[in-house]
DNA sequence: GTGATTTCTTAACAAATGTTATCGTTTCAG
DNA sequence: CTGAAACGATAACATTTGTTAAGAAATCAC
């Protein structure tokens, strides 16, 4: 039986952080050598498109998070990581995870594991904006995760939405009259 | 020094078929066994979102395609792919990949790097969607590949670019009037 | 070849969003 | 505590897209 993700990683070495909100874990350009395990709070990774701030995702307790493309093929990262709650993180190192790695070729890859388990994600949220409206995304987002949709500003949801945070502004109000 | 995929795929056996033009290579809900390395011609991976036909990619000479996550987690593919022109295919299986890449352990990992790539492409696919207006995109791929624009029928370029066929002959009489 | 189908354009109207701006309210730093 | 900044709602208008429908042109099947 192969192992899970979760089994493995304590076996890695890892430092854990309490870090305000608004820390930021990797700045776009440069190169990402860490991967981040959030066990409290929430952290976003978002995307600078001519100075304006896309939230690509939101990270909740349990996941891991790095900037994909940056972190295995060592190229600076389009994506900056940052957290918007007071977070909770265990930092790997790309160094352990590939000695460990290499040190145990029977057991399950865990680099492979992440690549994957990375790339569904991306098609995952790529599906979900083609297939549903603003509105049925925030809908979507709203019974995901209502503690986010609480506890961190509109502008952040709006702009994982797709769209500014007027419409979003709208969007409730037209739920409100339901 | 690692070699690269392109280098490795001949050493694996595959088959090599000729195909006319909307000849399916894997329909949604089965399971995706093998890859296709495109020779000649081109293809489009799609997506049925309730009826609705959405072109997710072209692939064009050069490149790889398979259902992603279907292929690696051995899941009903979500995605179909066919072929929009003639077209010229080498087929590999994944047990003689997965035979290769168990016998060649110090080399390059085949799967993932195929992996990374197919990750990467969707974080393109996605950004794009979100930093371009339909009508930028559509010069883009005017750029990119005016061969596919050209010899393909409108919708498909429609429902990749996420419109309708509708506007997208609205975009062109703009182009055409600048 | 010929009839049927597909493709592409265009029109008219409805619906949604973007942009800009205003105005309370809340939050935050000092 | 207090002034400044950030936040959220709303309005007005422009722009874009979706939808439906109609018609011309190209393509396909037989």
């Amino acid at each position: 039986m192969k192992s899970s993700l979760l089994q493995i990683l304590p076996l890695i070495p890892s430092e854990a952080f309490c870090l305000p909100a608004k820390t930021t874990l990797l700045s776009a350009g440069e190169t990402a050598s860490k991967v981040f395990f959030i066990k409290e709070g929430c952290v976003r990774l978002w995307y600078n498109n001519d100075g304006k701030d896309i939230t690509v995702q939101f990270f909740m307790p349990g996941s891991m998070v790095a900037s994909f493309e940056s972190f295995f093929k060592e190229t600076p990262s389009e994506f900056s990581i940052e957290t918007i709650l007071p977070t909770t993180v265990a930092v790997y190192d790309k160094k352990d995870i590939e000695e460990y790695r290499l040190s145990h070729p029977g057991q399950l890859d865990i680099a492979l594991d992440f690549a994957i388990d990375r790339a569904r994600n991306y098609v995952h949220l790529f599906l979900s904006r083609i297939k549903d409206t603003p509105q049925q995304r925030y809908k979507d987002l709203l019974e995901e995760a209502p503690e986010i949709v609480a506890s961190i500003p509109q502008h952040y949801i709006a702009s994982y939405l797709g769209i500014t945070s007027v419409s979003l502004s709208r969007i409730r109000k037209r739920l409100s009259q339901e």
